[in-house]
DNA sequence: AAGTGGGGTTCCCTTACGGAACCCGGGGGT
DNA sequence: ACCCCCGGGTTCCGTAAGGGAACCCCACTT
């Protein structure tokens, strides 16, 4: 949607914006994760207008994040995670988790989740691949790196 | 800047969209981050629209990610993280490893995490609060949580 | 032959972005 | 005292993007 491209920058994180930035895409992604994955139950599930969901999914899926699957011989297809995009899950878990911390209130969180390797109830934590230890904002310096030009 | 509000939404990732969805406001805090913390060094910096900046910064203060604080006897101020807006640094790192896996290419990645606890270049890594054991796409199953309704 | 359901297009209207110009208050220089 | 600068916005306008509803095409089903 942006006007200015991100894709130009020397910023992975602008770059990451110009692939899901757009409004809804993360939303879309985190219901084809949840096993919602047909055109018009994604529609349904989210109240986005066909045109803009229409827009979204052929970006998705050029940009190599989703992929259209026929499920019928007739040309009934859904939409599935690459690994790309499965990748971009923990993205969806993080800040899902910062919801759930800042803005769930009393209710508490609208979904739980469950961790197949332990079976308990647990939300994502973000550790250094390095030592294993917490890395939040003060836990790292930023230096320059080789694509930094 | 989405049309239909998402902070109606029973969805942490909705409602944290609603917070930080809007386009540029990731890099503003990125830059806050990285210690552009100035009005005109930010638009400076993004290139972005000044009248935009504005709406996204007060925005941000609104939503206590970020506080406006003075910096000289006259009217000068400075944009810092709160707590919580720290809290969402986790999910910069996160998208900055997105992109620095799927989109840096044969340049490498522009910046590098240099984490304080153990001295050497790494990335963010989501594990299970739980049993700190990876935690992927696949590896959650997602159950209706008490702020379901 | 008419109906249905998936998966989109097309049209029109409104809103939000981008850019450039303008404004305002407090110093500082001369 | 006068003028200029600098940080930090605000205003205005043209254009592009989102929202909604209607329409369309195709392959079955009844």
């Amino acid at each position: 949607m942006q006007r200015t491209r991100f894709g130009e920058m020397a910023c992975s994180i602008a770059r990451t914006l110009d692939v899901i930035g757009e409004p809804w895409s993360p939303l879309i992604l985190r219901d084809v994760w949840a096993g919602v994955r047909r055109f018009d139950h994604i529609q349904a599930d989210l109240g986005i207008s066909r045109k803009v969901l229409t827009e979204r999914l052929n970006h998705l899926v050029e940009q190599g994040v989703l992929e259209r699957l026929p499920y019928d011989a007739r040309p009934r297809h859904e939409y599935h995670l690459t690994a790309k995009g499965a990748d971009l899950v923990e993205m969806l878990m993080v800040m899902a988790r910062w919801g759930d911390r800042w803005l769930a209130g009393e209710a508490g969180p609208p979904v739980l989740y469950r961790h197949h390797a332990c079976g308990q109830i647990g939300h994502v934590d973000p550790r250094c691949s390095h030592c294993g230890e917490p890395m939040h904002a003060d836990d790292v310096d930023l230096l320059p790196g080789p694509g930094s030009a």
